[in-house]
RNA sequence: GGGAGCUUAGCUCAGUUGGUUCAGAGCGUCUGCCUUACAAGCAGAGGGUCGGGGGUUCGACUCCCUCAGCUCCCACCA
């Protein structure tokens, strides 16, 4: 024990977690090198390099870290490698927003100045995050951060890039794609999301042309949500099988206020008995038009910019927003008598998930990556269980995106983000080369007098997934993506593939399913066995954490005012595996006190003074022994719930076993009473079972445990509980076990007729039994209860001067000096003979069911048969007790 | 519209091929205690006909059907 230090009543995080941290990283006790001990890797879901420490970071995190330390207590060479996400469009948008308050723009900048920009952005508030993590304790192998927009891993992704489009994979084509209007990009399919958003539908005139672009008398009617797209209209279509507008085959009618004229088409698209039957055709400003159009070659007007505008080719209003255009336009219809009528309508509407901008469809230009392959080997890995979701419902929704993959849009209007390495000739012809001078190369074959200034670099860059999806293999060989014929490294071949990946089910597709195809592709392997799916973290009501809400706690401050440990346990205490959080302050107030749980009960060890000489007395002998099993049990659970990723379920049963089985049992079991010295044996033992106790805590509380390892014994120079073995079961005696509950069921049954009866833990009190009690147990029952007597006998005597009890099939009869209510007494002996002559008649019924006798299996039935005859037993007990209480 | 999942104590959840004395845990609640490790604590107690109904079975929280409620994913009927 060291005693240098005196020990406050509470505990205070404060002083011991930024110097344990510091201690860890002083000893490099994070990192790892490739040996010959198996690895154990995890490579951080990397946050935005723009990002802070929010609650779902802290669930991760903690949850990563867990399992990084209790691999590395388990022996493995556990390395958890941290690092950045450049975040394309979130973190563009940061430095947009910086640049505009500086007063300047985007537009008034060229390409290199932005970059410039940014990356001094990037340094200066970049990274926050990876600070932060370590106050929650972090157990990353910091030598090892990477970014997803450093040198090194850029390259990767250019390699990647050239690597699929020389296989033909990767090819550019003009499609309808989801125009953000705010961040100025296409963005993915993944990356809209579809919410209900209040409307309207217009129902528009179109008059009939004459033929010579006059109006007729006659017209239909439209509907749109849309009307500010209608100079854009290419076509009105109507179901050739609608016998309604069959009179409208061949005619053109009139677009409203610009009067342009437009054929009347058919096509089987259109719903006959949804809005008019009437559908306006815009090719270029909604992907189904796009493909009517396609078929009846229908020209495509777009009359949209990128700033979600209004262009000239909409003749009017232009320059105007979408959204104010709609308002305009409707009063101009309204005024022209072509509004017939507006109807309120609920239609689902895209938004940005960066943005929250609504998405415009917009015909344009970009980069694909084919996935029907890739998909098909992603699908294989998790149907094969080569790669594990946790929870396994998830499967399903993987099955279902893997089998209806389209082509990933990866090419992104954006600047922060590594440029896509296309070169266009002079004459349009494009080359796709790993550098500029690989490209001219090529180039020159054509023609040998292009120069490099012949070559125009594609001002796309690409998707940010499509550098996060090589992390497993970037960051520790980054030139082995796009070149899977390189011998890996060292580490690449030492670290991957990677064990656990544990990360939220909103980034299954985008992230963990494109790491898979990269880790097939690349690597022939899947890149981690299993994947850990955490839910969301939501407050009490069961709202997402949303700074808009200010639902959302800051982490540190919890960890400032609780102490990490307490805020980890906050955390794992109601995370069960895929389910969401629901996240109260008051969890992580549990996970405060259970430190101060542990703090309070090493003070009690720290002040005991230990007589060498003393003999061990009996019922720390036996308390002992019970503890030493108990523990053996709780460690070969414990390793159950982790090899299931049940970690809040390993946490609770470590909880469970500190709380209450070391501190409210064996503790109290071996407590020498106030002055007096404790022996040797037991000192020893109740340290040893200390220390395991906190190596089994170390995973879920670091810092704590750290702290108390190092108070309870004078450690060498280096030495930290991290690398300690997590202890192992040895044997345990289950009868052993079995008996030490008896005790516990018998003090607690006198303790609670100490609390019917009034009587003070002080006061000792005589206890008799009968039935058969384990003798052992008899000096752990005398102490906790505070009992003076604690004998078998055949006959109580007079049972008025005391209450009896059953526990189990023993009767205890505790003499309390006659202060007993005999018709209470009587009232509750024939309450509980009559619940177990109900029990017995329900025992009974099933032995005398010939069916169950000849069907169940012959455990059960012997079960039932124990239960009859405890019964039976209970019932005779409580009879002659019943008979004995009425005599008197 | 299609698909997946959920419903067990006041709250959050366990309950593993149907059978242990199985109806559980933590938190909260209630009662009594400031008992020199800990009131961020100690001791004790109460609390659920396992969403409703039906079926299979000797036996159902567990399997099947059905109804109700909730959640998520996918899906651009203008």
């Amino acid at each position: 024990m060291n005693e240098n230090r005196q020990l406050s009543e509470k505990y205070d995080p404060a002083e011991v977690e930024d110097k344990w941290y510091a201690w860890w990283l002083d000893h490099k006790c994070f990192h790892s090198e490739p040996n010959e001990k198996t690895p154990y890797t995890i490579v951080i879901p990397p946050p935005n390099v723009t990002g802070i420490l929010h609650m779902g970071h802290v669930l991760n995190n903690t949850l990563n870290d867990v399992l990084i330390r209790k691999a590395r207590m388990d022996g493995k060479n556990a390395c958890w490698v941290p690092g950045t996400d450049h975040a394309s469009i979130a973190t563009e948008n940061k430095v947009v927003a910086k640049l505009k308050d500086m007063g300047i723009s985007k537009d008034s900048l060229t390409r290199e100045e932005f970059l410039k920009y940014a990356w001094e952005w990037k340094e200066e508030h970049g990274g926050i995050i990876l600070k932060q993590l370590r106050k929650l304790g972090a157990s990353c192998d910091w030598d090892r951060t990477r970014f997803t927009m450093e040198p090194d891993l850029s390259r990767a992704v250019i390699n990647t890039f050239v690597y699929f489009y020389k296989k033909g994979m990767i090819y550019r084509g003009v499609r309808m794609v989801n125009w953000d209007p705010e961040a100025l990009t296409a963005i993915s399919d993944d990356e809209v999301i579809h919410k209900d958003t209040q409307s309207h539908l217009y129902h528009l005139r179109y008059y009939i042309s004459d033929g010579k672009g006059n109006r007729t008398d006659k017209y239909i009617v439209v509907a749109t949500t849309r009307p500010e797209t209608i100079m854009a209209d290419a076509a009105v279509s109507i179901n050739p099988d609608d016998e309604r507008y069959h009179w409208l085959k061949g005619k053109k009618v009139l677009i409203p206020l610009i009067n342009k004229e437009i054929p009347i088409i058919e096509d089987s698209y259109v719903e006959i008995d949804f809005g008019t039957g009437c559908l306006k055709v815009t090719p270029a400003h909604d992907a189904h038009d796009y493909e009517i159009g396609m078929r009846h070659n229908l020209p495509i007007l777009d009359i949209i910019d990128d700033h979600g505008r209004l262009n000239e080719k909409a003749q009017i209003l232009v320059g105007e927003d979408r959204f104010v255009a709609r308002k305009k336009i409707v009063k101009m219809l309204e005024e022209s008598g072509c509004l017939e009528k507006v109807e309120d309508y609920n239609s689902p509407v895209g938004y940005s998930e960066r943005t929250n901008a609504v998405i415009e469809p917009r015909l344009s230009a970009q980069w694909f990556l084919k996935m029907d392959k890739l998909a098909e080997t992603a699908l294989d890995s998790v149907e094969s269980g080569k790669v594990k979701l946790i929870p396994d419902k998830y499967r399903n929704t993987y099955r279902h995106w893997m089998e209806n993959v389209h082509d990933w849009c990866i090419s992104r209007q954006l600047w922060w983000g590594q440029r896509i390495p296309a070169y266009y000739l002079p004459d349009g012809k494009v080359i796709v080369e790993e550098s500029l001078e690989a490209a001219l190369s090529e180039a020159q074959k054509i023609n040998p007098s292009y120069t490099a200034n012949d070559l125009r670099q594609d001002e796309d860059v690409l998707d940010t997934w499509f550098s996060s999806w090589l992390w497993p293999i970037s960051v520790f060989d980054p030139d082995r993506p796009g070149h899977p014929e390189h011998k890996p490294n060292a580490d690449l071949a030492y670290y991957y593939p990677t064990n656990d990946l544990v990360t939220g089910p909103d980034i299954l597709f985008f992230w963990v399913a494109r790491m898979i195809m990269a880790g097939d592709e690349f690597m022939g392997d899947v890149p981690f066995s299993n994947v850990y799916l955490t839910g969301i973290v939501r407050d009490k009501l069961g709202r997402k954490m949303s700074k808009t809400l200010g639902n959302s706690p800051d982490p540190l401050v919890l960890i400032k005012q609780y102490g990490a440990d307490a805020v980890r346990i906050g955390m794992l205490l109601c995370s069960s595996a895929g389910n969401d959080i629901f996240y109260d302050e008051s969890q992580v107030k549990q996970g405060r006190n259970f430190c101060n749980k542990i703090w309070n009960s090493f003070r009690l060890m720290k002040g005991w003074t230990v007589d060498e000489k003393a003999v061990q007395p009996e019922v720390c002998k036996v308390a002992s022994k019970w503890f030493s099993n108990k523990l053996s049990q709780v460690i070969e659970t414990v390793e159950d719930h982790y090899s299931k990723y049940r970690i809040s379920d390993a946490l609770m049963t470590i909880y469970k076993t500190y709380w209450d089985d070391f501190c409210s049992w064996y503790l109290e079991a071996v407590k020498p009473a106030y002055g007096e010295a404790i022996d040797k044996a037991t000192y020893d033992a109740t340290l040893r079972y200390f220390e395991s106790l906190l190596r089994m805590l170390h995973p879920v509380m670091p810092f704590i445990t750290e702290e108390l390892w190092h108070d309870m014994a004078d450690r060498g120079e280096g030495e930290t509980i991290m690398y300690q073995p997590s202890p192992e079961a040895s044997k345990h005696d289950e009868q052993l076990l079995d008996d030490f509950a008896l005790a516990e069921e018998t003090v607690n049954a006198v303790r609670s007729i100490r609390q019917q009866k009034n009587i003070p833990q002080k006061d000792a009190l005589e206890v008799k039994y009968k039935g058969e009690f384990p003798n052992e147990m008899a000096s752990v029952v005398k102490k906790l209860g505070n009992i003076s007597n604690f004998v078998q006998t055949d006959d109580f005597g007079d049972t008025s001067t005391g209450a009896s009890v059953m526990v189990r099939t023993l009767e205890i009869f505790v003499s309390l000096g006659g202060l007993v209510d005999v018709d209470e007494e009587v009232k509750k002996a024939e309450a509980e003979l009559e619940h177990q002559k109900e029990f017995l008649a329900a025992v009974r019924k099933k032995l005398y069911n010939e069916s169950f006798m000849a069907h169940a299996p012959a455990k059960v039935i012997e079960l039932e048969h124990k239960k009859e005859a405890d019964s039976l037993s209970k019932i005779e007990s409580l009879e002659i007790a019943l008979k004995a209480l009425k005599n008197n």
